[in-house]
RNA sequence: GGUGGGUUCGUAUAACGGCUAGUACUCAGGAUUUUCAUUCCUGCAAUAGGAGUUCGAUUCUCCUACCCACUACCA
């Protein structure tokens, strides 16, 4: 039995956006079967025929791939939708609903070797049912009790129970919960756990109305078909542990059961309670890896579209819940393949904390090439009008006036402000006036700066660039500059902030040497001038 | 209500039953710097409570408290 094929399976239901709980569970499948050499697999429990919402499954299969996270099989194999079975997917189709043929035979088996039973209670009886106890103050449970009272295939002579088979469409086959029956399960994250049957309800298994499973039955039967070896799921699957036990037991799969680990959940960062869907907005950050615009046209926003990298996201999610065993951190997807293990998986829920995902996006984003940045920036620049010409080994080239920029000119502002960001995004907004002259000067700034005392010199000084000999670096220019300063004893805060305020708007940010390297001596003396006419 | 699961700094976590309970994020202070940011240093801060086993318990057992999940012809 421990020789058999690693082959986990992922298995949403394709009733609104992942989120970022469901996409760890995704991830942890993955690394799991990567590091036993085995299949990872994407199965769509699309069993419910009433909560099914459109666009879902495109979007659960687009921010696995954002991800990284690419299927061996299952809807999505390797980047391409899979429908049918073939030699390379004997086990397709991997979508529920086109599966729904083989479900039948299997709930009929169960109720011929009498693990199940027919049950003809509507909706709207048992409805009535569970009314009237509420009223009395009870909960009802479709039980080993309260079935004797009910119209199943237990209670009705087989005339009638033929009759309703063959005449209505209402009935369902449920479960036959076996009486006082103590189940022993193992639970690879959690131990040993037992619970008794007495406590357990008669679940329906197939509902003849849409001629479908529910997730009890096709769950089972697909992960036996689909030979899956260990199943990792969320925690609130736990409760129903001791029913597919029981499921197996009654096929007579015990032999190849899966194992199961059962992961605890994703919490929202403040208060109780586990991180939903609809916390998304309210609480200032993504719960869900892409954007998602539901049927009323509401955006929800995706971590992807907020500026995340994959990796940073990945990385992050996989540490929540989870540690290698020692101080590491940062892991690509491929070094989580090599350290992940279930046994370091934490069985406590875990609190989503948005400052570390944040934090490990600055991290990533160092990682990255100047280049590789420059490009992911380009995007942004264009959005704000500013047009992007030649390639990185073009020449630097700079036009303010028809906001012309070369690729490397860009490329040298991205070197500046890479450490002062954590998303892309940022590099706009730490520096605008590397690529526009301001027109406007942060007023707080000019009241505390521009006073003549500090404008004549900051004057001065700019002529003294006008005038610097050789190649104008941030490195060449900022000794010589400061000691410009210092011979003539003029406070070198206050100037150098003044000059700030003309060439930046504002008093703080990027040192003067490296602005004045990057813009170049014309727009500097442009912009004393435009500063003068503005301020006096 | 019932059943099951869980509980180490604010958060994520580390600690063969054995040092002063470690690390990261956040926050605070300091150093560096023309400002801001970076970087570096320092600091704040935890074993839910109570019994028991033990020479010794964060770790094992029990009880209590609290939190979470489940309790649908949803997954």
């Amino acid at each position: 039995m421990g020789e058999r094929r690693t082959r986990v399976r992922f298995a949403p239901s394709p009733t609104g956006p992942l989120h970022m709980g469901g996409v760890r569970t995704a991830l942890y499948n993955y690394l799991y079967a990567k590091q036993h050499g085995g299949d990872f697999i994407l199965r769509i429990e699309d069993t419910d025929s009433h909560r099914f919402v459109p666009g879902a499954e495109e979007y659960i299969i687009e921010a696995l791939r954002w991800c990284g996270i690419v299927p061996d099989e299952g809807v999505d194999a390797d980047g391409k939708v899979v429908e049918t079975a073939s030699e390379r997917h004997p086990h397709a189709p991997y979508r529920q609903s086109q599966r729904r043929g083989i479900y039948r035979r299997y709930a009929e088996e169960l109720v011929a070797n009498g693990w199940a039973y027919y049950a003809f209670d509507t909706p709207q009886e048992l409805e009535a049912v569970r009314a009237a106890a509420e009223a009395k103050g009870e909960t009802f449970i479709y039980n080993q009790v309260s079935r004797m009272q009910l119209r199943n295939s237990l209670t009705l002579p087989q005339e009638e129970t033929a009759r309703l088979l063959a005449e209505t469409t209402d009935w369902t086959v449920r479960f036959r919960m076996p009486e006082n029956t103590v189940v022993a399960m193992d639970d690879l994250i959690r131990g040993h756990i037992e619970v008794n049957t007495d406590t357990l309800d008669d679940k329906v298994l197939w509902k003849r109305a849409d001629e479908l499973p529910t997730y009890h039955l096709a769950n089972i039967v697909d992960d036996h078909l689909m030979e899956i070896s260990e199943v990792i799921r969320g925690e609130e699957w736990l409760p129903s542990l001791p029913l597919h036990y029981l499921l197996y037991r009654a096929f007579g799969w015990e032999d190849t059961m899966p194992r199961f680990a059962h992961l605890s959940l994703l919490l929202k960062p403040v208060g109780n309670g586990k991180l939903s869907k609809r916390d998304g907005d309210k609480l200032g950050f993504p719960v869900f890896p892409l954007q998602w615009t539901n049927a009323e046209g509401e955006k929800s926003r995706g971590y992807r579209e907020d500026g995340y990298f994959p990796e940073a996201f990945v990385n992050m999610l996989a540490m929540l819940g989870w540690n290698p065993g020692d101080d590491r951190e940062m892991f690509t997807l491929d070094e989580l393949v090599a350290a992940f293990s279930l046994d370091k998986v934490q069985k406590a829920g875990a609190k989503f904390n948005p400052d570390k995902a944040k934090w490990y996006n600055r991290e990533y984003l160092r990682l990255k090439s100047d280049e590789e940045l420059t490009d992911a920036f380009l995007p942004v620049l264009a959005a704000h009008g500013i047009t992007v010409t030649g390639c990185y080994a073009c020449p630097v080239s700079a036009d303010f006036a028809r906001k012309e920029f070369s690729k490397n000119y860009v490329k040298n502002v991205v070197a500046l402000v890479k450490m002062r960001a954590t998303f892309v995004a940022d590099f706009w907004e730490t520096a605008p006036y590397l690529f526009e002259t301001p027109q406007a000067y942060n007023e707080k700034d000019a009241a505390k700066f521009w006073k003549p005392e500090n404008a004549g010199p900051a004057l001065e000084v700019a002529d003294f660039i006008a005038g610097f000999e050789g190649p104008l670096t941030a490195a060449a220019l900022e000794g010589p500059m400061e000691e410009f300063i210092r011979s003539r004893e003029w406070p070198m805060g206050k100037v150098m902030n003044c000059l700030r305020l003309a060439l930046a708007g504002v008093s703080s940010g990027l040192g003067i040497a490296d602005i004045v390297a990057t813009i170049g001596k014309e727009e500097v003396r442009a912009r004393m001038e435009r500063i003068m006419n503005v301020l006096g």
